[in-house]
DNA sequence: GCAGTGCATTACTCCGACAAATAGACTTGT
DNA sequence: ACAAGTCTATTTGTCGGAGTAATGCACTGC
């Protein structure tokens, strides 16, 4: 006999609706993690505002249904984060918006699980316009033979699939993640990532908005044309011009949005 | 009376050589702090290798002298930053590097607590010379007049003090601060920050070493006079030769501790 | 008016027990 | 002999409760 005092399985059930059920394996996504990204989300969309105090620990642990430690667990991954800070007697409250590491996956994810925010986004290209084209130009120049063809085959995939099948969307990653390899730097390979899924995030969204406009196999054919050719340049310019592509598709699904809630 | 059956005073006596005292307060730095800063630097430098297992949950507490719920706190911590994942029945094996959010001010901090990896200054001095010229570029186009004001002052402090004192390390702080404000771009202003804390642990290492070669003043001139003609092209070239400069002095020191351990 | 003190509130730490997942050994059927 | 399913031991996950330590704030005394 259990001594499962206040009911465990009824507690189970009603929160059942966090999303659990569809969630990656060993990833800690149980209950701790369905609480992380419950709160995570809520903070990072503003729904918890900046400089708000949470609720004590007793009472935010009941409310979400669950014991004191695991609530802990998950502040604790978030203050981990940079979103929040806990101290005696003043409570856990959000940090300031620069406090948060917006480059870390999940931060990333949560900003865009919603409508996606126009001033990150616009801030977010500003930012890959500046690192993405200098990691092609190092990927030019130091990429190894096995991760040209890695990258070749990638892109064949993505001209047989398209971008809205999984396998195609999977190629799509699979190319850029290599050429992050190619360019042999672990700081920017970091950053590269993190962009990766954010930018996965907002690909995610234009599907959702409607359809995609353009290839992106011939802007992705030229970044690697120029990399088969250790043009270091010419990488850059090509990257460049990726980018300023998938900005123009990006805004226009933003405005699309915005014009028809 | 209370109940401590096993001793918790002489706990924290046994636990003091972890560098509880010299903590900020209000950080959360106190047990658990201590044993996240414990293993990640351990992590961090290698002592615990990447794929490694850690022991079970029990016996680690134990060997720390901490309690099952406490470790696990600072345990989670450490996978919010990507260094760990746990799982039942595998246990808690650290990820590999690529999995690592070296962006993240701990583990950059862990990463330059020791001697600083020389693979890992080359990398980020790499980075460094992509982002922050790009900063200071959107900085000149983009600042208000109180911040020139303000890096006005910080600069005139950084001239008054030396680098060697506190208050010169501040303003210097203060001055690239500001600029990433004045950049007026949210994920580039996490970015800066996260350098610009790597960036002061090099910096201490410098001062450990053996002195400050240079005077860093004239560079700031230059980058803040461009700043202040709003010249976004002089902005990023002033930068680039900061970034020079600095890199030539770090491998200086690098070098120089290689030869003398 | 101001410095020092006490109190109440909050997070921090500890403990012990049970639940759930799962890697690996084992069993079974063909 | 081999494949598929089952069992078990081990490890993390979750829970509840109790005492500890820090600290903002009101109160007191000068």
């Amino acid at each position: 006999m259990t001594r499962d005092g206040s009911g465990n399985a009824a507690r189970a059930a009603r929160r059942g609706g966090l999303g659990i059920s569809d969630a990656p394996r060993g990833s800690g996504r149980r209950v701790r993690g369905a609480v992380v990204d419950y709160l995570g989300e809520r903070i990072v969309t503003g729904k918890i505002g900046v400089a708000e105090t949470l609720p004590g620990e007793i009472e935010t642990a009941e409310r979400l249904d669950i014991s004191r430690g695991t609530y802990r667990e998950a502040v604790k991954m978030l203050a981990a984060k940079g979103l929040v800070e806990s101290r005696p007697k003043t409570g856990t409250r959000v940090l300031d918006r620069v406090r948060w590491n917006l480059l870390d996956p999940d931060v990333l994810r949560w900003a865009f699980a919603g409508r996606p925010d126009a001033c990150l986004v616009r801030d977010l290209f500003e930012m890959r316009m500046v690192v993405e084209p200098a990691i092609a130009g190092l990927a030019a120049i130091r990429r190894t033979p096995d991760q040209l063809e890695a990258m070749r085959k990638a892109l064949e995939q993505m001209r047989a699939k398209s971008l809205e099948t999984e396998e195609g969307r999977m190629a799509d990653r699979e190319f850029h993640e290599v050429m992050l390899d190619a360019c042999a730097n672990e700081v920017m390979n970091t950053l590269g990532a993190s962009i990766g899924a954010a930018v996965a995030y907002t690909t995610l969204f234009k599907q959702r908005t409607g359809g995609f406009p353009r290839d992106p196999v011939p802007d992705h054919a030229s970044v690697l044309e120029a990399i088969e050719a250790s043009d270091q340049n010419a990488a850059e310019a090509a990257m460049r011009e990726l980018l300023r592509l998938a900005q123009a598709d990006t805004q226009d699904a933003l405005s699309d949005y915005a014009s028809s809630p």
